[in-house]
DNA sequence: TTTTAAACTCTACAGTGTAGAAGTCAAGAG
DNA sequence: CTCTTGACTTCTACACTGTAGAGTTTAAAA
């Protein structure tokens, strides 16, 4: 009980200066953030917040870990498709939510318990649909790293729509050898990634379902799917 | 004539200046790389780089692209489906050249010629697949993305097969709900990161091929896809 | 009350990016 | 030839960084 106690009051002070890092951190950008000055906002010694985290990079994981914990995960469901959208979206919406802290998710991946619960949705869609293990597990790491790419691009805003000086940008280019990419400025104008993420999503699947159908796998996924629905 | 001696002048300067900023950040990393560093190993007072350069932000610019520059795009060819392909191996190769330099490339993303040159190919290449305009804008540049985010993902070593610490971790995982993961332990102890690229890819192109079918362009590619072909 | 161990702070150090002043030096103008 | 000009380089200085190491406080256990 006593332990508890004093355990009790390390977490609150070490919760207490993650919220406070994470909030910095999501306000200000890597750039910006130091030790020192989240130390100045919590009202502490720099080497206070060293001591409980060790070092700036594991504290860099610890804010990692609390955004990622902060978005809840699906769930599977009896749809292989829209558990694979459900953790695209899930990730997109992190990346919306949080978008300067979003690239340390790229940085220290596959670490937290909250990318095991991901991934094994994501394994288990894949399978489900009927694909071989092999190619479930490289397809499902590559359907992360397509997922993350997404998300990361949006975060830092390389799928808006384009303004004025990137079409005055693009109609500079030669005529001849960027035809494409000019014929393309009024869809770019008009880019809506929703609409952008959807399509991909639904490529990503049938792309799924077309390889289930060329290469199936010898057995059907074994049993386990319906017991993981609520 | 005395003007472009000069500039010459300042131009091998700057350039070697900038060689030497990319040999160091490919072999130390973002974290160890500073200003003061590479001024020492070129023999130079730090702040004559930041003349060159305006500021750090800059350089680290300079040498994204720089990087870019130093893999060769591929052209056009009349088969779009290995144009995707080959945009994908040359952003592949550059992760693989220079792993450390590449998340440069993420964050200054579509500022150089080479970005235009490979969005090109891909516009291109997803006009003629038959996509709508609008759908080709979209699933251009999340293809990039993906693309972005396998090769970093592949840099940052989350491609990799696994060892035996990782799958200790699995292991240990509760086999109710992460049973799904558990099963495809074998399949990650011996993943291929070029399978699991390839697949992906016929994955996509696949799924392309399928929208292209469901939401067909109203009027062919107009032309111009010939003329690119060498 | 004393012991003990964790939590916290202070000081110090080596290193960072870069603003601003000062120096250097080659080319053009007189 | 001298003088000016302007780009290039360097020096100095400042505010800031992460963090090692020693010292201090504090709260629970004996």
């Amino acid at each position: 009980m006593t332990e508890a106690k004093s355990r009790a009051r390390r977490g609150v002070e070490r919760s207490e200066i993650l919220q406070a890092a994470f909030d910095l951190f999501a306000e200000v950008g890597e750039i910006s953030f130091s030790i020192r000055k989240l130390a100045g906002i919590v009202g502490v010694d720099p080497m206070t917040v060293l001591h409980h985290f060790g070092s700036k990079a594991e504290l860099l994981r610890a804010i990692a870990d609390h955004g990622l914990r902060s978005v809840e995960m699906p769930s599977s469901t009896p749809n292989w498709r829209n558990d694979l959208k459900a953790v695209g979206n899930a990730y997109r919406t992190l990346a919306h939510h949080h978008p300067r802290v979003f690239p340390l998710h790229f940085r220290y991946n596959a670490t937290g318990p909250a990318d095991h619960i991901s991934s094994e949705i994501v394994y288990c869609a894949l399978r489900r649909a009927g694909l071989t293990d092999s190619a479930a597990a490289g397809l499902g790491l590559a359907f992360y790293a397509f997922v993350l790419g997404f998300a990361l691009a949006e975060a830092e805003g390389l799928l808006r729509a384009i303004g004025p000086s990137e079409e005055a940008e693009l109609s500079a280019l030669d005529p001849q050898t960027y035809r494409a990419t000019q014929d393309l400025i009024p869809a770019l104008k008009t880019l809506d990634p929703d609409a952008a993420f959807e399509d991909s999503m639904d490529v990503f699947i049938a792309g799924i379902a077309d390889l289930a159908k060329t290469r199936p796998r010898p057995t059907p996924v074994p049993n386990g799917a319906a017991q993981l629905v609520a």
